[in-house]
DNA sequence: TACAATTAAGTTGTGCACAATATAAATTTT
DNA sequence: AAAATTTATATTGTGCACAACTTAATTGTA
């Protein structure tokens, strides 16, 4: 190909990733308007309900987020009482960021959320499931690199 | 799969989309500073390069982008004098993009973009060429379903 | 021809996202 | 132990991104 029709939209790959990740949010969007959070917010939770209490440095590296995003997103769900931030005693440099009651208490209310995307994911339905099982790994191997990368 | 587990990160298949996205963007940041402009602006010149002067609209449809983002985007770029922003006469109601002397002139020191990008992009080179187009094919069949259904 | 409905941009407000920089604590080196 | 380096988080400034709303022009319709 060209340098010329690289140039083309139709001819990129970073395009569709941009463009699927935010019809993908926008798709999340009103399923996480009834828990009143946003993706990233959400995104957050999800390590937390795994792994339970945890660094900002910890979260910062599963979810490629630097902290000049973290700390104010941390700080609104704070507000929200879905966390709590306090400095760590054996390193004071470190903050750990522990589910409250309630942060805790929001799973129950996730556990319906994939499969509710998952499903208005398949409304145009012309995708297989051994396709979508393809594309994750090759999606997977992408992230993989890049956070090498960059 | 367990609605508990469809709640890890590992399992999500947004997730990883979101992350590509924005390492991708991180990838293309040095490159574009070449030529002072961000990533979204890079969109929007690559429509304008390839199908020339449009309204507001077009360039809304093809980049899934609303006037919330593009008005003040394309202001900015209207003040490097990328662009020229003017209300068409035939319907008032639009307003036409035109390129400038030097929006276009970029398009030349843009076309290296691409094969700079892939070639970071295989740095980690554990993609062979046909798993980055079946990757493709999934990837633009998602966001033909997503851009229908959102 | 009025007048309702639609369409095209723009505005406002909130929340990311990240580069660059700052601050302070911990660690390493001299 | 003092100085230099590294690490962890916070801050500042700029630029998206989008929902909700506003304004103005055009189109459809009674």
């Amino acid at each position: 190909m060209k340098n010329e029709e690289l140039l083309y939209l139709e001819n990129q790959l970073c395009f569709p990733l941009y463009a699927a990740s935010r019809l993908t949010s926008q798709l999340y969007a009103p399923l996480l308007k009834e828990l009143d959070i946003t993706y990233p917010q959400y995104l957050v939770l999800l390590v937390l309900w795994k792994k339970g209490s945890q660094k900002v440095t910890d979260i910062s590296k599963q979810l490629y987020l630097d902290t000049g995003t973290l700390t104010p997103l941390l700080k609104r769900m704070e507000e929200k009482d879905l966390v709590h931030r306090a400095r760590s005693k054996e390193d004071e440099r470190s903050v750990t960021i522990d589910l409250t009651e309630q942060g805790s208490a929001l799973r129950e209310k996730a556990l319906c959320v994939p499969m509710q995307l998952i499903s208005s994911f398949k409304e145009g339905g012309n995708l297989s499931m051994e396709e979508v099982m393809t594309f994750k790994k090759t999606l997977d191997k992408i992230v993989g690199t890049l956070a090498g990368a960059v």
